[in-house]
DNA sequence: CAGTGGTCTAGACCACGCG
DNA sequence: GCGTGGTCTAGACCACTGT
């Protein structure tokens, strides 16, 4: 029942959680743990393996295994249409591209509209935390450079809905390279649609969040009369 | 760049994708596609592990491994107090507990409260694919049996608000046996929690859906003066 | 360069499912 | 009992990071 990689992880674990090992420091050697624990290397690695899966420790090759900080907790609200971390270092890169694919379908736009993309990375210190794609038809924000408020305004057009489709998944390559996140631990994923009055879509938006770290909080209001609306 | 193990993942998917290996069908022994692929078979579960992740394949000790049937996509709708799949067969077992620990933040009530507990897993014919754990302090749910109605009636206590939060993360070994699903396939987990008009907690329940075919949505609508209803 | 993790091998033995 | 997957070993060699 309990395999060897199981009582070193938990083992190892316990180091952590109670403080043995600190955050941020650096684990022995691989070798050197393998024979602390009389295990071979593969087991001692698997052991480590589950320990990335649930972003406790962080591999980074040719250095060493690495206590992971303790991330501040990341809180989606949903049901807003401003960035979901709004008080947050990002990189912002704008691209003009062409709805192709998936993009048509989402901003229910034709092949090869043009399209704003918004790829915003956010930080918190050194460490990555949060990728979000936006994507905008471009006639609904007509002039949006990099110096000015990467978030274009939206009065002009007055919002109607934002429906939030989340999963759980695991991050693509590029997301896992780009989070720092090990290709095991699972993403909260976020897409998010934003329509005005008139039925069109100004907004969509793909978000990827490491699971470890974030949480998204809905929050639903019932007025007295029981008016059960949404789904 | 390309290891071995992704090599064959790769192969391996594109086989399964194109129907050259049936959705429900065993796949060779992983002695024999060690064979095949001239790899060792460590080299080869490896391969395997990473269509496991995926949710694509699933192991059975003693027999094989299977490629999994197209599961159809749950789809959990926010802001509703209802169950999330009201049309599925489930089997429910009604506890009657005592509230500690995180409970008791959740429900916002002291230690000991008096609660009922459903333990509610949904199946599918025969695969299961949602476990819901509600939780009721039984003061407001004064007699529900299993026989009764296993959602109790709310109307007695009006709504005011619902909570939800979500995040992806890997399932408690329970969870992976109760949902049939790889240790290593991430859940989408759902904390939901209502509140009456009266600022009482009225209903508490923990969900946890197989993130490879779960998906959760929540609509906002925006009226004109911007009162943010929920959806 | 030395030290680290990344990948892979060719076996071994154990635990499970089924006839 | 036999075939299956589950776990583990004791190495090997490659790739990356620092000095």
């Amino acid at each position: 029942m309990a395999s060897r990689r199981h009582v070193i992880a938990d083992d190892l674990r316990a180091q952590i959680s109670t403080g043995r090992i600190k955050a941020g420091e650096r684990l022995p050697s691989e070798t050197q743990l393998a024979a602390r624990y009389t295990v071979s290397t593969p087991t001692l690695r698997s052991a480590l393996a589950l320990l990335q899966a649930e972003g406790l420790v962080e591999k980074v090759h040719g250095k060493g295994n690495f206590v992971r900080r303790p991330v501040q907790r990341i809180t989606y609200r949903g049901g807003s249409p401003t960035p979901p971390t709004p008080a947050l270092q990002s990189s912002i890169r704008v691209t003009r591209i062409r709805a192709r694919g998936h993009l048509c379908t989402l901003l229910r736009v034709p092949v090869g509209t043009p399209l704003t993309e918004f790829h915003c990375l956010s930080h918190d210190g050194t460490s990555p935390y949060g990728l979000a794609r936006v994507y905008i038809p471009r006639d609904l924000a007509p002039a949006v450079t990099p110096d000015e408020s990467p978030w274009p305004a939206k009065e002009a057009t007055p919002l109607a809905e934002i429906e939030e489709t989340l999963c759980a998944r695991l991050p693509t390559a590029l997301e896992a390279a780009t989070l720092r996140i090990s290709p095991t631990l699972a993403v909260l994923a976020i897409t998010r649609v934003a329509t005005d009055t008139a039925g069109r879509v100004v907004e969509a938006a793909v978000l990827a969040i490491p699971g470890d770290r974030a949480e998204a909080i809905f929050t639903t209001h019932h007025t007295a009369d029981d008016r059960r609306t949404e789904g």
